[in-house]
DNA sequence: CTGTTAGCGCATTCAT
DNA sequence: ATGAATGCGCTAACAG
């Protein structure tokens, strides 16, 4: 069995308390125990469990990101910088492709937050308000990348769409280029309504 | 807050005991009652915390996967599969960019441990067996792609260089091809020579 | 400076 | 068929 807490209080002869202590530099120990303990731990290869610290209140270290597919180069390389920025303070990143299917969806999100992620970072519109009001009440931070969600109050980092048209459009013309066209997969989607009207 | 089991057995008037075993579906209830308990839990929304869960020894419902970077092609193919296959179980995954380096792996190693994942797959050649030892020994199931790790006894699926390089290389001569050139980034690795072998 | 104790939310005997 | 009690591993007051 992997030693717990109690263990390294015990083979230390100290409390388990004090252990807890030094694990998290929290309270006052003597700079003696403190090294002592550690040497104990290292030596047992004692490692905490985080699922233990988590229940205590203490956050996961870990957060969701869901994209609508992973296997899609944009969304590789924004699942790439979110999980090096991740690990860079410690956390882990769950991914979660969406396939943007809104079932999908709200058994991701629900599933992240039983498991009590730290937060949850979206690269995927989010199709059911409802739901996305729930986890903003649970307290549960949430940011949006690349989707809008106007009716709601979340932090939202998008991509300029009517910026990008018009430089497109704009390098097009100073290329001498008089008859652009252009091509929209849907009309309807709010992306290229504000790329076409950046564009002209 | 969230509600609790308490808070489910409190308003469906019975004990924590029983609402935990309509959770689970263990145990011996009477038909009316759980029905009763499951009403009473939707009604309040609850949601049953895995955290708590998993610190009774129930899984964690996660596990990780270690790749050297999400921004390859390859990779993310590898890992959006992973993560289909986890997802129809229930799962989710924990994505871990190694950038082949050791130090980064090891990191990753031991958080995933200390998370409890429930299992581990690896996308890289796991530099350091020792801690790779450690984890068998945690009873951390374990399985290896892509890469080898001879000297363990650790459930491997791999692909096989050898047929590979002979398929390529019979695909030209089938298509009458007489000069055949082979590039090789490294010779010192096992898979290109493998590659290389099947060629000829 | 260190130890006791009481939870965190849930699963699990063991009685009833 | 159901409930009371105990423990999982750790943190957080509160006492000494």
């Amino acid at each position: 069995m992997k030693p717990t807490i109690y263990d390294v209080a015990q083979a230390a002869g100290v409390s388990i308390a004090t252990v807890s202590k030094v694990i998290n530099a929290t309270g006052r120990i003597s700079d003696k125990t403190r090294k002592h303990v550690h040497s104990v731990m290292e030596q047992l290869k004692y490692q905490p469990s985080m699922v233990a610290a988590a229940l205590t209140g203490k956050s996961t270290y870990t957060i969701g990101l869901t994209l609508p597919d992973l296997a899609n180069p944009f969304f590789a390389e924004i699942a790439r910088s979110v999980e090096d920025r991740g690990h860079e303070h410690g956390f882990n990143v769950f991914i979660c492709n969406t396939d943007n299917d809104p079932d999908k969806e709200v058994k991701y999100l629900s599933l992240l937050s039983q498991k009590r992620v730290d937060g949850i970072i979206s690269a995927t519109r989010i199709q059911n308000d409802q739901f996305l009001k729930k986890l903003i009440q649970q307290n549960i931070p949430i940011a949006l990348i690349t989707g809008e969600m106007p009716t709601l109050a979340v932090d939202t980092v998008m991509v300029d769409d009517y910026l990008g048209g018009f430089q497109a459009g704009n390098h097009l013309l100073e290329l001498g280029h008089k008859r652009i066209a252009i091509l929209v997969e849907d009309m309807d989607n709010m992306s290229n309504r504000e790329r076409l009207r950046g564009c002209k």
